[in-house]
RNA sequence: UUGGCAGGUUACCUUAUCGCUUCAACUCCAAAUUAUUUGAAGUUGAAGAGGAAAGUCCGGACACCAUAGUGCUGCGUAGCGGAUAACAUCCGUCCGCCGAAAGGUGAGGACCAGUGCAACAGAAAGCAAGUACAGUUAGGCUGUAGUGAAAUCAGGUAAACUCUAUGCGGUGAAACGUCAUGUAAACCAAUGUUUGAGGGCUGCACGCCCAAAUUGGAGGGUAGGCGGUUGGAGCUUUUGGGCAACCAAAAGCCUAGAUAAAUGAUAAGGCUAGACAGAAUCCGGCUUAUGACCUGCCUGAAUU
């Protein structure tokens, strides 16, 4: 399993409808408006090490058009920042990367706040597993 | 030319880099088996949203619920003829209305079956009243006048009940089938019986089915995999039939298949500066949203 390249296939991306909910029950929250992000530690039947959700609401933004532009988006982003988590954290996470703005955002927002989200991330991770030790 | 009417076409493009989904070929690994299958990874190639994909408003296909059945009720449709798998759609045509015209538009069957309703005027538009004058002995009847579209005589009205003709069973891909996991008193098959209580099938009636127990089988919920699922009332061209909708024949083509849900991001350039908007079982329509362009027709008015 290598993180070769900036790809980002089906088998990273997060499916289970009980992972959702465990996600948003027992999830850890991380804000950099317009994105949160919401993650916790699971272990998944294949030995993939993360998995990516991402989600544009409903009430928002009406338009499917525009729901599926963010996706997009947030998912391209990460796509191209996945580097600066993959390879360096220990353990399985679940990621869900929500939109909270209200207004269309453009790549290089989006690009920004998840880089900034997913330092944020390392950060606290870390810091957590030194406490614990 | 402005204006009006009808119809059609199209849905930013090019290059580079990095990605996503499906399919095909090849390489390699694992498992079963003995030359094939299944699964994982990789490489290469091909394909990858709409005219409305939308609203879910009609009509079907398909699936299950008795085999989808009978009567009542209920709901839909409504000149006439045709097209179609079917329709409330489409085509032709008659009539009414709108428009100067091109053209548009119509809930256009029946008030000689019954019931109901009716502004103003009028005594009165029914279940109660009856003015004035004339004729007649009187009661009563008849005629005229007056109001009104219409006066014990009918007429108007069916986007009033109703009648006539005709059509309609319900649910809806989260249907349904199947696989693995596997703990019920729940499920299926066979045998089989009393009350017909109760339940199901449509609101009601009929009718039908289930329902004790025994034996056997293996299931249900929840989450998941696969099928259903994309080759079809399919598309293009030609010929023939028809005023047309459309039909027939021949040749060619394969054209999205996701499932927390694929078709994107960045950079550069161009122009007219890119509107409305994202497939979700599949078709035929209708309605609504909307950028640009093209063609034909109409002259009432204004200008030249």
């Amino acid at each position: 399993m290598d993180s070769k390249g900036l790809s980002f296939p089906k088998k990273e991306k997060l499916k289970s409808k009980i992972v959702f909910e465990q996600l948003f029950v027992e999830g850890k929250n991380i804000n950099a408006f317009p994105i949160k992000l919401i993650y916790t530690k699971v272990d998944f039947e294949d030995s993939t090490t993360l998995k990516v959700g991402v989600v544009a609401p409903k009430r928002k933004f009406k338009s499917a058009v525009k729901r599926n532009r963010i996706k997009r988006l947030m998912r391209e982003a990460y796509r191209l920042n996945k580097e600066v988590v993959f390879n360096k954290v220990e353990g399985n996470y679940a990621f869900l990367f929500l939109y909270l703005g209200n207004k269309m955002p453009n790549f290089n927002e989006v690009d920004e706040s998840l880089n900034k989200l997913l330092m944020a991330f390392l950060k606290k991770e870390s810091h957590e597993k030194n406490n614990s030790q």
